[in-house]
DNA sequence: TTTGAAAAATTGATATATAAAGTAAATTTT
DNA sequence: AAAATTTACTTTATATATCAATTTTTCAAA
C-alpha cells in the first residue's frame, strides 16, 4: 500500500497529465476528422466512414470479413453492415459468400472502387501530411508508440 | 521546387509515417472511447457525449454559451443543441437567457449535475489513468505537444 | 437610420454509431 | 449425435453528428 504523501502527489500529477493528453487527443482527432470530412464532401461527395472502410478494402484487395473490418476500424459490427451496404449500392464494394463459412461474407473493393481510391488515397496522404506538417519523424514515431501503448491496455 | 530524388524519398517516408500516426491516433481514440462508453453506461446509465458536455460545464461553473461549448468540444453547433436538450430534461444542466446578447444562451450545470459530476469525474480520472498506465509523464508531455501541433494547422 | 452582413441557435434531413435482440451456421460438450 | 455455446452478421431502436436552411439579433456601414 502506498502511504507516502509525496508519492501520492506525484501519482496524482501524473494522472492529471494523462487526462490532459486524452483531452488533447480527442480535440486533435476531431479536428483532423473535420478537415478530412470537408475535403471528402467537397471533393468527392462522400463521407469519412465510407472512406475509412473503402481505404481498408483498398489496402487489402483480397478482401476481408465483416468482423475483420469492424475489428480493424474499432467500430461496432452493426455499423459496418450499414456502411458496407451503401458502398455496395454505389458499386464501390461487393459482398461474396464464403464457401468455408456460410455465416460470413468476404467484402472486396470493386474495380470502380479501386480506381476511385487510387486517386483518393493519394490526396488523403497529402491532407494528412499538411495537417501533420509540424510533426517531425521522431515525434511521429514517438506518437505511434504512445498510441500503441494506450491500446494495449484492457 | 524540390527536384532532389533523395529528398523526395525522405519526404514520402515522412508523409507515410505521419499517416501511420494518424491511423494509430484514430484507433487509440476509438478504443478509449469504447471503454469509457462501457463504464458510463454500466455505472451511470449515461453516454459519452452527455458526459463530455457535463464535464465541460462542471469545469466552468459560471457557464458557457452554446457556441463556446461546441468550439471547446470540437463538434457542430446542432450537435450541442441536442445533447444539452437532454441534459436539461434530465435536470443536470440549465439554459439561461443572456441579457447582454439575446441571441445566445448561458448553459450551466445544476446543483444536481454538480453532485453527480463530482463523483463521475473522479472515476473518469481513474479510468483514464488505468488506460494510460503505460504512458510516462515525459511521453504524456510529448504527446500533448504533438496534439497541439496538429491542431494548430489550418 | 435604414440596409446589409455577420453571428448565435435551432430545425429538419440524412448518415453514422452503439446496444440489444434475433437468425443462422459452426463448434464444443456431454 | 443431440444439446448447449459460440460465432458472424443483420436488424431495430435510439442517440449522436453533420450539413444546410432558417430565425432572431447584433453590428457595421452608408
Amino acid at each position: 500500500m502506498n502511504t507516502d504523501s509525496q508519492t501520492e502527489i506525484t501519482d496524482d500529477n501524473l494522472a492529471r497529465q494523462r487526462l490532459r493528453l486524452w483531452l488533447q487527443m480527442l480535440k486533435a482527432t476531431r479536428h483532423v476528422e473535420g478537415v478530412l470530412r470537408d475535403e471528402l464532401r467537397s471533393g468527392y461527395d462522400t463521407t469519412l466512414p465510407r472512406f475509412d472502410v473503402l481505404a481498408t478494402l483498398h489496402a487489402t484487395p483480397e478482401g476481408m470479413k465483416m468482423s475483420e473490418l469492424s475489428t480493424h476500424l474499432v467500430v461496432s459490427n452493426g455499423n459496418v453492415t450499414g456502411v458496407v451496404d451503401r458502398l455496395v449500392s454505389e458499386g464501390l464494394a461487393e459482398r461474396t459468400n464464403m464457401e468455408s463459412d456460410r455465416r460470413a461474407f468476404l467484402v472486396r473493393i470493386t474495380e470502380k472502387g479501386r480506381v476511385l481510391m487510387d486517386e483518393m488515397t493519394a490526396n488523403h496522404l497529402e491532407w494528412i501530411d499538411k495537417l501533420f506538417a509540424d510533426v517531425t519523424e521522431t515525434d511521429a514515431a514517438r506518437g505511434i508508440s504512445i498510441m500503441l501503448d494506450i491500446r494495449r491496455k484492457s
